[in-house]
DNA sequence: GGCGATTTCTACGGTCCGTAGAACTATTTC
DNA sequence: GAAATAGTTCTACGGACCGTAGAAATCGCC
């Protein structure tokens, strides 16, 4: 799986936040607030950071649009169990790796993993 | 949590599977295996690369045996188990990262969580 | 068909990593 | 203890990836 810079994190950020889609002028709108970097980017700057996350498949983006509009391909929740499951699929003893992992999460994390477990 | 490159991988693999602490030569014999790299290396190459690993806190040097001997610093388990922790720390809503992962996880897995969940 | 909005192309500087020679330091050997 | 040898550190370069954005091309409207 690819890996995010720092600005495409942000953006993606942005995206998973807002469920929609966004055109490149919303998102350079959005990284100027000072809640976000507080920087202000120039437009084809952000057009650029959309295409390489177009072809990391991050996002899809919706042609027909006229400003295109770009939407995350998966949620936030999703893309980082997915980086779970990348992490622990390159183990070659997994069950001593959730082991470690288990042995490391809260009380209350242990009682949700167990519930989800569960109702599968 | 610092990344690892391909060769800095290479390297912490051998560390890892060799429980003991080993020399930049010993790691060069190994990574011209064919089994592992199969390449022919710089024993400064090897050096720098442990120099850098030592930066990014993977291995401890012992610098009282003469050919530095050098030691994986956590386990493999220990540093994939870290690495996982690492993604979920990064997420506001854990728990629903937390059903993703269980949900993607083999009947197996599933099964070996639930009895690690009871053993703690 | 020209003009403004939008997108694509091209590019440059920074950081990280693989790679290794050059320079330096420690150890052994005679 | 000086010379040779082994080991370590310094310096550096090329490639990949990313932030950044201007230039060039294209689209859509009047």
């Amino acid at each position: 799986m690819h890996s995010l810079g720092e600005l495409e994190r942000s953006v993606m950020d942005l995206l998973w936040a807002k469920g929609e889609s966004l055109s490149a002028y919303d998102l350079q709108a959005r990284l100027a607030e000072p809640a976000t970097t507080g920087r202000e980017l120039a437009a084809t700057t952000i057009l650029t950071v959309l295409s390489r996350l177009e072809n990391k498949n991050f996002v899809v983006r919706e042609r027909d649009s006229r400003p295109h509009r770009y939407r995350a391909v998966a949620g936030r929740e999703a893309h980082m169990a997915d980086l779970m499951h990348e992490v622990l699929g390159g183990a070659s003893n997994r069950t001593a790796v959730l082991e470690r992992f288990v042995g490391q999460v809260s009380a209350e994390e242990a009682e949700t993993l167990r519930h989800l477990l569960n109702g599968r």
